[in-house]
RNA sequence: GCGCCUGUAGCUCAGUUGGAUAGAGCAACAGCCUUCUAAGCUGUGGGCCAGGGGUUCGAAUCCCUUCAGGCGCACCA
């Protein structure tokens, strides 16, 4: 709809042009927008309002100017207004609108999907948690929002790849191990010092029990030195598997789990290197080989390989993007914390050094979540092993409810995560408002099943019946659909999608109750439930891009 | 000290990329179930968009500045 009306706009000013009304020396920009105030039609512009400045005129005589070379051919503008101070409205023939019930009719689920990303490779890297302990909420802000950008990228026509970054090389390992191995040693009476600095959760005394329960006391009597990478690994292994259990358990599956270690291993990192020394973005200085992030926007140059001949974290995420360049992704997505914000500037440094575009790189930032308990925030400290986990959210709220908290917030704000509100307000929470949408829809056509009345198809409705302002309101809202999908997608904002949900939800919430759909008059009916089909159509579309789920009962 | 993010109703947050009279959900108050699900609907109250200055036809939105909160500023990961 915004298309075509741009279509004859652009037709316009052409026009106008040709007849030597507008100058039109620079080709404006045509933005259309649905005004707040209905009365206001269904789209305005300002673009009378732009151009008053470089044609020289008033902004109210170069609207009636181009609404004067308006060609309308298909005859879809019902009333056309100049208003204020230059705005030009545009109120759309009812049938018009209509149509779109069609096509979501026509669609199905496909409907709202659009074909911007023209099947171009995204990388959408997330969560990305050390393996040294259990998901905290902070992740799961992190999984819900990554899932849901996927999501919304593959609706827009992207082929999209999910991956989880391991870090499993580098000193952490190195103190999961030896808490492993200081735990285990004193499950079988030996005084043996826990590290200070070690992960003091409890879940590593799990895992050091799984490990006598595999090796019994084989290790009891191996100095730490010579069976570090055995305690590592199987400390490793098994936080990998309980984070993935709880990634799955929050409906959130990867397509790559990609090993820090074998870039390491397998040499990547030393040919990285050496092509950034080919190309003279690296150089050597006080005994340490830098690159040149200055030349790419960064505020300094920064270490790569240390004094000592060792690698910093840097150079093994420089061989980390240029192997996600090489598979072929034209965009990365990264999806972080927000207190690594500093280390954007580097990273896209890096990007540009192996000869892309900086924007190639575009990095979500999730603020952390604080949580609040009794009102009171809670101390959160991994080394301490004393923090809410994912699993515990999950199973006090609900994997729907949290992912629709974390969702319903522009991901770069500050959140406050209030366990007992959140549990307490649970009936009351926003998610379940739209599930319980959808749930009276599927409730509508089980009531409409029993009274032996089919489900309606395009070719059986007379749309002229749908007369009613709320019925009207639902179809306009319904027609804006792919724009939003559009827009969240493009602006890496899924959250504007919850909200959209939520205005959806409210006009059928709202219709629902004043009107009954299910009546003696068998046209009106067919049409209503039409209509309602195409309601849950979208409904069911959103959330399943959300990752909720539309429960048929509740 | 430098940089990034944030500051909007009592609380939690949106705000269509600079548009018309700033919105929603909670919370508060007053109503609505014989009828397709009341996890719903209707109404009321609630605002110096942190403060100040600027840019222009027009600012919550852009620029400058002050204040407040959070987070970064490693040859850590």
């Amino acid at each position: 709809m915004k298309q075509t009306l741009t279509e004859i706009l652009l037709q316009a000013l052409s026009r106008a042009k040709e007849r030597g009304e507008l100058k039109l020396e620079t080709q404006p920009v045509i933005t259309l927008d649905t005004p707040r105030d209905k009365s206001h039609g269904d789209l305005a512009t300002t673009l009378a309002m732009t151009l008053a400045k470089p044609e020289a005129k008033a902004p109210r005589k170069i609207a009636e100017i181009i609404v004067g070379n308006i060609q309308d051919e298909d005859g879809i503008i019902e009333k056309t207004e100049i208003a204020g101070p230059g705005f030009i409205n545009f109120v759309f023939r009812q049938d018009r609108w209509k149509k779109t019930l069609f096509e979501i009719d026509a669609e199905g689920p496909a409907y709202g999907l659009l074909n911007i990303g023209k099947g171009e490779k995204v990388l959408i890297e997330f969560v990305s948690a050390n393996p040294t302990g259990p998901l905290h909420v902070g992740h799961g802000r992190g999984a819900a929002v990554g899932d849901a950008l996927a999501n919304l990228l593959s609706a827009v026509g992207y082929d999209v790849s999910r991956e989880f970054y391991i870090n499993d090389a580098g000193r952490q390992i190195r103190l999961l191990a030896l808490s492993v191995y200081a735990r285990y040693q004193q499950s079988f009476g030996n005084d043996f010092p826990f590290p200070e600095d070690g992960y003091h959760g409890s879940y590593i005394e799990e895992i050091a029990q799984g490990f006598s329960k595999v090796h019994s006391d084989k290790f009891l009597n191996v100095p730490f030195e010579e069976c570090e990478t055995r305690f590592g690994d199987y400390g490793k292994d098994a936080m990998l598997v309980d984070i993935r259990t709880d990634l799955e358990a929050f409906g959130v599956r990867f397509d790559t789990w990609f090993s820090e270690a074998t870039l390491l291993a397998d040499g990547s990192v030393r040919k990285s290197l050496d092509e950034l020394t080919a190309s003279r973005n690296l150089y050597e200085q006080d005994g340490a080989l830098w690159l040149r992030s200055i030349a790419y926007g960064d505020d300094k140059d920064r270490v790569v390989v240390k004094k000592d001949k060792s690698y910093t974290y840097l150079a093994t995420d420089i061989a980390y993007h240029r192997n996600k360049l090489a598979r072929g992704f034209k965009t990365l997505v990264n999806i972080w914390g927000a207190d690594h914000h500093g280390y954007i500037p580097r990273v896209q440094a890096v990007i540009q050094a192996f000869g892309h575009p900086k924007d190639s790189l575009h990095v979500v930032l999730v603020q952390l979540v604080a949580i609040l308990r009794n009102g009171q925030p809670v101390p959160m400290s991994k080394r301490a092993g004393n923090f809410v986990t994912l699993r515990d959210v999950i199973q006090d709220v609900g994997g729907d409810a949290a992912r629709y908290i974390f969702l319903t917030r522009r991901s770069d704000s500050h959140l406050d995560f209030d366990l007992d509100i959140a549990k307490e307000q649970s009936r009351e929470n926003p998610v379940y408002y739209v599930q319980y949408a959808h749930a009276r829809l599927s409730s509508l056509f089980r009531e409409a099943e029993a009274r032996k009345l089919a489900v309606p198809r395009g070719e059986d409705v007379d749309l002229a019946l749908l007369d009613l302002e709320e019925e009207q309101n639902i179809i306009k809202m319904l027609a804006k659909y792919p724009e939003v999908i559009e827009e969240a997608a493009l602006s890496y904002e899924p959250h504007r999608l919850t909200f959209y949900l939520q205005d959806l939800a409210g006009l059928l919430h709202n219709y629902y109750f004043k009107h009954r759909v299910i009546t003696e008059d068998t046209a009106r009916t067919t049409v209503k439930l039409f209509l309602m089909k195409q309601v849950k159509t979208v409904i069911q579309s959103a959330l399943k891009i959300l990752g909720v789920s539309a429960p048929e009962r509740m």
